[in-house]
DNA sequence: TTGAAAGCGCTAACAC
DNA sequence: GTGTTAGCGCTTTCAA
């Protein structure tokens, strides 16, 4: 089939290119008639508007850059879902970016996506990465950024208080019996977030006295966090420990149970992400539920308010999670 | 930042806006001090070239649609992995489309492609769809399917034989005890799938004289395998049991504990696909070990041969599974 | 209600 | 080696 322009349906329906443009775009001073014969010739000869054309002539692209961490969509996925059922109301379509920590410059990256004239953008990643931002906003893209509370001009952020979910959490357990210790599982992907729970341990630790940083750093030679707890778990000084993702809670829980250690009992477990799996693995996993799919759908929302040049009210939304204990907690 | 176009470039650096566009295309027809001339007055504007504009002038975008159904990452998250990877080395950016069941009406998103002038796209889908495929190809989109090996003039697909992989695999356990029952757990998300495992026991199954059809029906009442397999796991006629995905062969396993039946050695459970978490249960969970990441990446290097007008010698590409033993089959 | 024409930012002949 | 100019397909004033 031949590329087929509003030229050749303005032929076709015997009027000119302006009427097919505003048959097409919907305006109402097109005669019933007239617009009866341009559909009509545009169902006869396939036509389709080219968007790029469109976006040239109405410098708008009426598409995001959504910017992740490399393709670990094991636990960005519900974050993509929720955006892109927002996405898809308001009729934007994502171009889907990835940043392999080392492997891409993230400088192209963004590079790429100025040049891709997309009309906003929504990133979310663990690494502030603030060069790249205002590097962004020198070409007044709206941004929304998903984990992180910042805000700027245009810039806007959905987050859940990581901090203080884990703050209350300790002190819950410090309540129930001083003598408890929660431990952070680090990150290595997500630096941003293990300070957070950290931050949060410790801040209730100091109120309490207690003198623990309560951090589980694990060592460089340890690839997978299950080797690392299945060497250190019998002397581990924490009962309690929280982990971000569900991955590194799991790998606790099997080298705990490969020990001896019972969880519950002996040792709770928690992680941060809800997937589907915490409620395949045994014991079940309790989580905080972070809700991933608001997360995505809220930040569409806001983006398309600010691409309305509605005011957005508040630019840093807070999303509460959702404390879910199933069995490797006592609760 | 206002905008900046290629003609302030031009003025700037006191030339046409021609040369600016050899410069930034890198031909090599500039004389090395013009060049300089322009680089710095594009560094100086920050200029970056409107993708927009070059996708209209060179009737292409550098960009491709990648299809799937609804966002479920879990198990489609490797091969976009493998895709972006290939996507990024020829600099294509992907666009991405989800279609939920259902909810979003294919030929909307199949519109919406269309209309995006994209140079190529790639589909992974269950489902066969070919009025939507071949609607595409009416506009001369080259299409490279994951999944189930079909071709045609503008068509390529990437795709591993499912069939033959549990046909052989049924062929080796009848050998082992002609008593041994495969059974295929119905996978309500993937058809196809579904279909071809099925009829690899079944033709396993005829050819010993077994009459069975070989496949477990989850009746639509039980909205979780989970649920299904503990009412009828005790009841069950097979011995050793496929899933597709890993959260199925999971469910099964589960139910199996808890009703005291004993994997492997009373049960034996597999899946096609192999995810971290293949590991992560206990017992570790056997797997085909699709190669999700390579049919992404080769679909993608397909894809890009064909926008190249390469002649592609094999337009049906096989890959192989990787059969991979764990705990919970006995091998 | 409809058409003519300029412009969106860039590429690629073609001419100099 | 560099500039001029005609598109690429569409939107949107401005006239008619």
């Amino acid at each position: 089939m031949k590329r087929v322009t509003i030229y050749d349906v303005a032929k076709e329906a015997g009027v000119s290119l302006a009427t097919v443009s505003r048959v097409i775009n919907g305006l109402q001073i097109v005669r019933e008639e007239t617009r009866v014969r341009v559909e009509t010739a545009i169902d006869k000869l396939g036509y389709k508007p080219n968007a790029i054309a469109q976006g040239l002539a109405l410098q708008k692209t009426t598409s995001i850059a959504l910017l992740v961490p490399e393709a670990s969509f094991g636990y960005t996925g519900q974050i993509i879902n929720g955006l892109i059922d927002v996405a898809k109301i308001y009729k934007y379509s994502i171009v889907l970016h990835t940043m392999t920590e080392g492997i891409v410059d993230i400088k192209d990256v963004v590079d790429d996506i100025i040049k891709s004239r997309v009309d906003g953008v929504i990133i979310y990643n663990d690494k502030l990465m603030m060069n790249e931002l205002t590097e962004l906003s020198k070409y007044q893209f709206p941004i929304v950024i998903i984990g992180n509370p910042i805000s700027d001009k245009q810039i806007a952020s959905v987050y859940v208080d990581i901090e203080m979910a884990v703050y209350e959490l300790t002190v819950k357990k410090l309540n129930q019996d001083i003598n408890n210790r929660i431990g952070i599982i680090q990150d290595r992907k997500n630096d941003y977030t293990t300070a957070q729970m950290v931050s949060g341990v410790q801040r209730a630790y100091k109120e309490r006295g207690i003198d623990d940083n309560g951090y589980i750093e694990i060592p460089q030679e340890y690839r997978r966090s299950y080797d690392y707890f299945t060497d250190t778990i019998e002397d581990l000084k924490y009962n309690f420990l929280i982990a971000n993702r569900d991955s590194q809670a799991i790998s606790a829980i099997n080298a705990a149970n490969e020990k001896g250690i019972s969880v519950p009992d002996d040792l709770e477990v928690v992680c941060l992400i809800d997937t589907k799996y915490n409620s395949m693995v045994r014991p079940r996993l309790s989580s905080f539920a972070i809700p991933s799919y608001d997360l995505g759908a809220v930040a569409m929302r806001v983006l398309t308010k600010m691409l309305n040049d509605d005011e957005v009210e508040d630019k840093e939304i807070e999303l509460s999670y959702l404390y879910t204990p199933r069995q490797s907690t006592k609760n």
